[in-house]
DNA sequence: ATTAGCAGTCAATAATGCCGACTGCTAACG
DNA sequence: CGTTAGCAGTCGGCATTATTGACTGCTAAT
């Protein structure tokens, strides 16, 4: 679609424009990267780059800037999405040290992918819209003050406070639990409901309580999530200044319509990038986001790096690819699925 | 310490500065405030305040900025920090939505304070240097993979996964936490510890996964809290532009830092405000903070509300005293102590 | 002690001119 | 015919200057 060099030298300009931030000048082109043509070629090359919108200019006489059409194109040329072998070390590492732990796991995964490519990043709690009870425990806490513990499929621990109309002694408890637990295992909120069974008022409070939970659970999509490095989005000059910037903050903060940016088509193992316009959000328009997907279609979470259209593709796409695959590893050990995926390489569409 | 009509014209000063970010002049002041004098008393008390430091100019013949002293002066004249009582039912009902749930209570706290304060808040989860045990339970998850649930004193909860050497069936692991709990019961790390228990391999691993979450959990301070409204720092216009702004942002998101933030003499049910320089940390020198603590000796945690030292100090005094009392209240139930605190009023420091 | 009035100060804004970074074009070149 | 050198033209950015208007500080009258 477009001839090899003149697609070398969109590349170039995306690829300094990247780092620099700044229009960029047929001549500087000439001097940085090894073109092999002189700068008056480039700018013939430039001109036609521009008659076709994968640059523009900010003002007649200045150098050029990618368009989301630049970018696109860009995107699509970039292959080789592996970390190095240094980065990668670093990140096993860190994960050896909270062995066992998913809200851990998420969180210093956020913290990584963020730190990695210098961008904002959000990763959700894998999620299924109908969880399976696993377990549940009462815990007398004080008079008659009970703590509902949780357990759902895939090592989910939910909490809940409930206030009992008489004081009932531990080991009665212990042993409700212990009877609702084989009756309630491996099932979801309806099959739970519908379960008739013969049970006492207090049995009947706690599987109210457990009902609730796991609709609650159930229902809330992009709710529960972690968010890293904010602070990356204020650093970039095109942020910094600008009323867009709060309104993305103020999105990200209350993770609102984090849902809506995401597009619908997306297989699981496939990095998805999404640039400036394209997102429907109109808040975002000068972002971009590189989506991925990780678990397993019981349990799917969603990772996503959010930052100017301005971004270094090649390293988000790369760290959230190689989390994709980590992640999705993790959580198929915690769901008690034994089928490794196909793992190392990734493209995005 | 400053005659009745210089202390109105000083606190008048620091309301109008407030509201409108904008240096003072005499003449608003006469228009806006009822002072009974004109403007040219106005400015010779002005002289005399800027002379005493309480407020200084921009520039020469400019209006007037209240100063950190400034700023002291009218937050210690400040009296009456309740909740107007429609907050306080919009309060009451917001909490009865989320029965029984610390973290979403502490959550929800955060999000308000910052709602009514229009400022960044953050709550630490109450925290005791040395956890009590209350309960654990095993809950096999697949083949040699089992999930230990510990809960200790005060309904926190904990997970975490354990790999262990052999498959073990679900009934023996229920046998396993049942032998353990009335043993554990009660106490801390160190007394689990030096329990002289004849233990088998399995039972020695959980022991020791046991002592490790409480020993992280006892280490960790203000690591864990509930951070909302980062995104009003940004829109004040004290911060908008600058590099400072980024500095606390980030303090914020890293949660380092914070605890060295928080003077040392602080009384229970007392609301402390740390005003611009007085800050010991560098980057909040343009900052002001709001504390609070809740909770019971065992278990204290703390709120703060922070953002520029132009910051409407009743509205956020009171927020942070309401949830002060209401988040003690809630813990003290979680602890098991009926103890009612004295409640109502409180005064800043 | 208070006040009116006036002179003085200084930030903010607009207007102007200059510099330099780039391009677009044209004509020459291989 | 693609490529290149060179030059004219454009426009943002920066520094300089002028103008305005919002305040104060001072002084003299009340």
């Amino acid at each position: 679609m477009l001839n090899p060099r003149t697609g070398k030298i969109l590349n170039s300009i995306v690829n300094w424009y990247i780092d620099h931030a700044m229009p960029v000048s047929s001549q500087t082109l000439v001097r940085d990267y090894d073109l092999g043509v002189s700068s008056a070629t480039v700018r013939n090359e430039m001109a036609f780059l521009e008659q076709e919108g994968y640059i523009f200019r900010p003002h007649t006489s200045a150098g050029s800037v990618p368009s989301d059409k630049g970018y696109r194109f860009y995107v699509g040329t970039l292959e080789d999405f592996t970390l190095p072998v240094s980065e990668q070390r670093m990140i096993s590492h860190l994960f050896h040290q909270v062995e066992g732990r998913l809200d851990e796991w998420l969180s210093l995964a956020a913290a990584i992918i963020s730190r990695l490519s210098q961008n904002t990043a959000v990763i959700t709690v894998p999620h299924h819209p109908a969880s399976q009870f696993r377990h549940t425990e009462l815990v007398s806490i004080q008079d008659n003050l009970v703590l509902l513990v949780l357990v759902l499929q895939g090592a989910r621990i939910k909490q809940q406070l409930l206030t009992l109309e008489h004081q009932v002694p531990q080991s009665e408890l212990s042993a409700i639990s212990a009877r609702l637990n084989p009756l309630f295992g491996g099932l979801n909120r309806a099959q739970i409901s519908d379960l008739k069974l013969d049970l006492s008022d207090l049995e009947r409070q706690i599987l109210a309580a457990v009902v609730k939970i796991m609709q609650q659970e159930d229902g809330q999509g992009y709710n529960q999530s972690y968010l890293e490095g904010m602070h990356f989005l204020l650093n970039q000059p095109e942020f910094s200044h600008s009323e867009r910037s709060l309104a993305v903050m103020e999105m990200l903060e209350h993770r609102t319509a984090l849902g809506t940016l995401i597009p619908q088509t997306q297989e699981k193992e496939q990095v998805v990038v999404v640039i400036g316009s394209e997102n429907k959000a109109e808040v975002a328009h000068n972002c971009s986001l590189v989506i991925g997907r990780y678990g397993l279609d019981e349990a799917a979470g969603t990772i996503m790096v959010l930052g100017p259209t301005r971004m270094p593709y090649r390293r988000v796409i790369a760290s959230v690819a190689h989390f994709s695959v980590l992640l999705s590893h993790l959580v198929a050990d915690l769901y008690g699925v034994n089928t490794f995926l196909e793992t190392d390489k990734e493209s995005p569409k």
